[in-house]
RNA sequence: GGAGAGAUGCUCGAGUGGUUGAAGAGGCACGCCUGGAAAGCGUGUAUACGCCUAAAGCGUAUCGCGGGUUCGAAUCCCGCUUUCUCCGCCA
């Protein structure tokens, strides 16, 4: 969430700014402006209320020496009743609060200036785009008829044991899955990256913390009986590491790097989005976070983008960057990048990354800060993307490479594979 | 899962109802000292909100978290979380 301060004080700015996500802010910030003023007169009541109380408390441990329990009763009764009152502030100021942080909540990230204008994903700018889109022979397949000739992946099975969107790999799927993943993993550290194992459940501070509730609560998988969520990305546990954490200005940047299985419910989701890889409830995906300094934050915003686009090109994946319009960014989001692939069967392109700059908007409700060179303690700026996500990466690795020889792995890979083809 | 013992500031650690935001020690920062360093000496060392144009300063809250008792709670009571020990179970 952004600031109330921010809010506040650069009231007509902000609301120009949101336009671009077409998001009216005017009447919630002037209500919060409205609430908040009545929140610091209930606080100053309330303060010098409880500065009376102290003092009159304070003075009756003398008095009880002094005069014994009957001097003391007239200040206890002073103290009674004034504790009425504050009994009120105190209620009026958290209802304030609370409103506050309802109303604050409900307003999304400001969008970087750089954001162009668009109402949905047509709207999106094409930054650049790389690789090769291969040409398939007349009888090429689609990634889940490939996974079947080549027994790599089976999608009934799976429905069978769990249901549907939780398919079930086999020899050389596996094989090529992990493949990836320590491809992904060793790649980012190399890059500077240090890797975390983290939980794949989370409780529900961590939900907030990474804005992942209460808004998107039917995304996530819920174990009710401990209330714990299954994770829907690294991101949550990893960001999560530095909720109410003073970090120091000199280990800024922190530069993360998750592998994880991720779990989505995708409520909602339906048609050919979902056939095959595109589309599952739980995958697997290597993230990477970073926690910076404000002045640096769209410096590593560029070098996260750099660096996945080094990981495309090295999968030789035909590849384009798409700068996301205001209409298609997320809530949260103050610039994002996102990486498509071209799936060459199915012949669209397949969003694999994801890579956004939040500046402190996450910060801010995770309470993630740093102490600057002059000590003053200052909201980080969190930014985090996918390096990558496996499932789309898979169906466009196995359609663009296909052939009557079989699936050919890429150079990059095969160190990990220890095949360089699938198939005769 | 059962029983018991803990949770205090950057760290260790004192503190069982009254100037305790918190003794003492260590660490760290700055200053003095030194040719330089060490030692020594001195000073400082949380966060949030509010008041103030701002700084300085002041007020309020915070001793795992949330409630309660009391004029007053780190200290007493209740619930929760978590750590350790023992028993049980177990990859």
């Amino acid at each position: 969430m952004l600031t109330l301060k921010v809010i506040t004080e650069n009231r007509d700015e902000v609301v120009s700014r949101l336009a671009k996500k077409h998001f009216d802010a005017g009447e919630l910030i002037d209500r919060i402006i409205e609430t908040d003023k009545t929140r610091r007169e209930s606080q100053q009541q309330l303060d010098a209320g409880l500065a009376e109380v102290n003092r009159i408390s304070k003075s009756i441990g003398a008095l009880m020496k002094e005069t014994g329990k009957a001097g003391a009763d007239a200040a206890r009764m002073q103290v009674a009743e004034i504790k009425e009152t504050i009994k009120k502030l105190e209620e009026a100021k958290d209802a304030s609060e609370k409103q506050i942080h309802e109303l604050l909540v409900m307003i999304p990230n400001l969008p970087h200036e750089s954001v162009p204008e668009g109402a949905g994903a047509a709207g999106n700018v094409v930054e650049r785009q790389g690789g090769v889109i291969p040409v398939l022979d007349a009888g090429a397949m689609p990634h889940w008829d490939l996974a079947k000739k080549y027994d790599l992946i089976d999608f009934e099975v799976g429905v069978k044991i769990t249901g549907a969107g939780f398919p079930v790999y086999k020899g050389y799927g596996c094989r090529l899955q992990r493949a990836l993943v320590n491809f992904f993993l060793d790649s980012a550290r190399e890059a500077g990256y240090m890797e975390i194992q983290p939980p794949y459940v989370v409780n529900a501070d961590s939900g907030y913390g990474t804005g992942n509730l209460p808004d998107k609560e039917g995304q996530m998988y819920y174990a009710a009986q401990d209330n714990l969520y299954l994770i829907p990305t690294a991101e949550v546990p990893v960001t999560n590491i530095y909720r109410d954490v003073i970090l120091n200005d000199r280990d800024l940047p922190v530069m993360n790097v998750a592998y994880s299985a991720c779990f989505r419910r995708e409520a909602g989701s339906y048609g050919k989005d979902v056939r095959g890889l595109n589309r599952l409830h739980q995958f697997d995906k290597v993230e990477i976070v970073r926690i910076d300094k404000p002045e640096h934050s769209y410096q590593s915003l560029k070098e996260m983008v750099g660096y996945v686009q080094s990981l495309v090109d090295k999968l030789e994946l035909p590849w384009r960057i798409l700068r996301l319009c205001g209409g298609d960014m997320s809530f949260t989001s103050a610039l994002t990048f996102d990486f498509e692939v071209y799936s060459a069967a199915q012949q669209r392109w397949l969003e694999v990354s994801s890579v956004s700059n939040f500046e402190s908007f996450q910060a801010n409700r995770l309470k993630c800060r740093y102490r600057d060179e002059n000590k003053k303690t200052c909201l980080c700026h969190t930014l985090n993307g996918s390096a990558l996500a496996l499932p789309r990466i898979m169906a466009a690795l196995l359609e663009n490479n296909q052939s009557p020889e079989g699936i050919r792995i890429p150079k990059a890979l095969t160190p990990y594979t220890g095949f360089d083809r699938i198939g005769v």
